[in-house]
DNA sequence: TGTCAAGTTTGTCTAGGACAAAATGAATGA
DNA sequence: TCATTCATTTTGTCCTAGACAAACTTGACA
């Protein structure tokens, strides 16, 4: 297992760690780590163990460390770090500790079954803001610590995805309202959170119609034009860069009509300090609601200003 | 429209293109195309229109062309190119037609609709081989020659994943053999190829298991490995690099243990000459039929050689 | 406690060169 | 006529070392 002397080239590495090339050369200039060794033609070459150490420093940056603080530190090092990233931990009741366990034990046929009595014992909005939510979460931190496996955290995601599904299929209502346009923009891969979104809505009596993940800022746009939505909800989770972000919902709040609305949410955005002009902000699945709501108010009264409506109401 | 003078730098055209920072300056210095605006700090502003021209030309150059062909040309030329690109488009059945009328509409739930009574006239096998594989195929011809934007495929995408998830629930058999494990390397986020391999693997009896898309190849073998998985599935599009493609598979076959049968599909695999020793190419679905047949002959004789026993077959 | 300015860290961008893998086309053999 | 092999061109990826702006940290001040 240790003499595996595989070794990736930095086209690999950069693939299988999210961390881009030029990252990856000026962390050997400047920390001397990671530190390739080079065949023939001067080309870098990765051993798995540094590349496994990447992943590790990977997960301690997007937790929020800082390179200096860990770039070229051991696996001993590394690992200890992150068994202590105490984060906000949500409390671990009952419930939830038997989901981490299916989790790990790989029972996917009884996570479903799991997820579909939770939805009819709690309902669908308790269920997503009481027990889905801390999961992630819960999810999360074990992840960090390497408690669970990526395909661990891959077979939760589809198990959940499909279950949500067929909740939301029952509920859907095609002429809902508002209309709603849910993706992801380049770069955002995950759905989860656009899919726990669309149950919450589609549960309020919107008309939901997800696009998938990675749709190009011109084809929301058109989108958003032939579907005649009145809004596009944006997730963001927290792998993506904070700069990436922001630019990103500018770009899109820019190419949308005014008459449009744009809600971002996941935790992707929670770190982003103030909302654009015409850019609302989603916290918990509760702000969901209210908006809907708000938005219901706003059309009741065409010439009352949505944001003051809402300064108003706070 | 036209005078829309955003500008984007080199990164934001690299995710909303696909093509690397890299290959965008050498095209510069080889070509002359694209050559974005420069400010202050002497980086890259590319201007709109040369995105939406990069976009035609990636579209091309997925399609088969090379980059001397097509890198420079104006917008005309480019989509008259994209026009006659006969390739190998299916007879266009009035059924397929219909499809084709409802995603170009956008009505959701009228697709839905009629997949699932599509699937419950023709049987799932016959939907998946005599419906959607030739409708793929004529929605990525339209969407070649512009037809069908990018918004309306992942319109499609999402909807017959919704419904063949359902299709699969109905079917799946936790106790099947063999047990299958699905799933795409990094680099490929195309699942609706491997969806379709599911249901028929479902279908056929085997238990499967799916890992959704872009899982690392160490993660594959731990998954492999803690599901018991007798088959490793993968699926790679045609947007995939074929040389990428060769790699992932080498490296996984090497990390998987021996007794683990890899079979790879999609339309990624078709470009591959042969296949590495240890795997199995799949075309047609009916292939993917044939190789749980086999599987199953070959464990009820344990010391037949696989390979063997195929070779005879033909 | 909150806000602002100065200082530090850090990701991304630039240049032009280099090379190996892939595609092409010509020449060969069955 | 069709498949193989070899030489040639095309093409994506990787290299070095420097630069800079945005984001973060720190410390001073109200």
């Amino acid at each position: 297992m240790k003499n595996n002397n595989i070794l990736f080239n930095i086209g690999v590495v950069e693939r299988e760690t999210g961390i881009g090339k030029d990252t990856l050369r000026v962390w050997e200039r400047r920390y001397g780590f990671p530190l390739p060794v080079r065949c023939e033609g001067e080309d870098r070459l990765y051993p798995e163990n540094q590349v496994e150490q990447l992943r590790l420093i990977k997960r301690l940056l997007d937790s929020g460390m800082r390179p200096a603080r860990v770039v070229g530190l051991g696996v001993v090092e590394l690992n200890a770090l992150l068994q202590d990233a105490p984060e906000n931990e949500p409390v671990i009741s009952a419930r939830l500790q038997e989901f981490i366990r299916l989790v790990k034990t790989h029972q996917t046929v009884a996570l479903r079954l799991a997820f579909n009595r939770a939805i009819f014992q709690q309902g669908l909005n308790e269920f997503l803001s009481k027990t889905i939510s801390p999961l992630n979460q819960l999810i999360g931190a074990c992840w960090l610590r390497g408690e669970i496996r990526i395909f661990e955290e891959h077979l939760y995601s589809e198990q959940l995805a499909l279950v949500l599904n067929l909740a939301i299929a029952a509920i859907h209502d095609p002429n809902g309202t508002p209309r709603i346009l849910l993706t992801t923009l380049p770069g955002e891969e995950h759905a989860l959170g656009l899919l726990m979104s669309k149950a919450t809505m589609s549960l309020a009596g919107a008309n939901c119609v997800m696009l998938g993940v990675q749709t190009p800022v011109n084809e929301i746009v058109l989108a958003a034009k032939a579907h005649q939505s009145d809004v596009v909800t944006l997730s963001f989770s927290s792998a993506m860069p904070p700069a990436q972000v922001k630019a990103g919902i500018a770009q899109l709040r820019y190419a949308l009509p005014q008459t449009v609305a744009l809600w971002v949410g996941g935790s992707g955005v929670a770190r982003q300090r103030k909302a654009d002009d015409g850019v609302q902000l989603m916290g918990p699945f509760s702000d969901l609601d209210n908006a809907i709501s708000l938005w219901r108010e706003a059309v009741s009264y065409p010439c009352v200003d949505l944001a003051a409506l809402e300064r108003c109401r706070s």
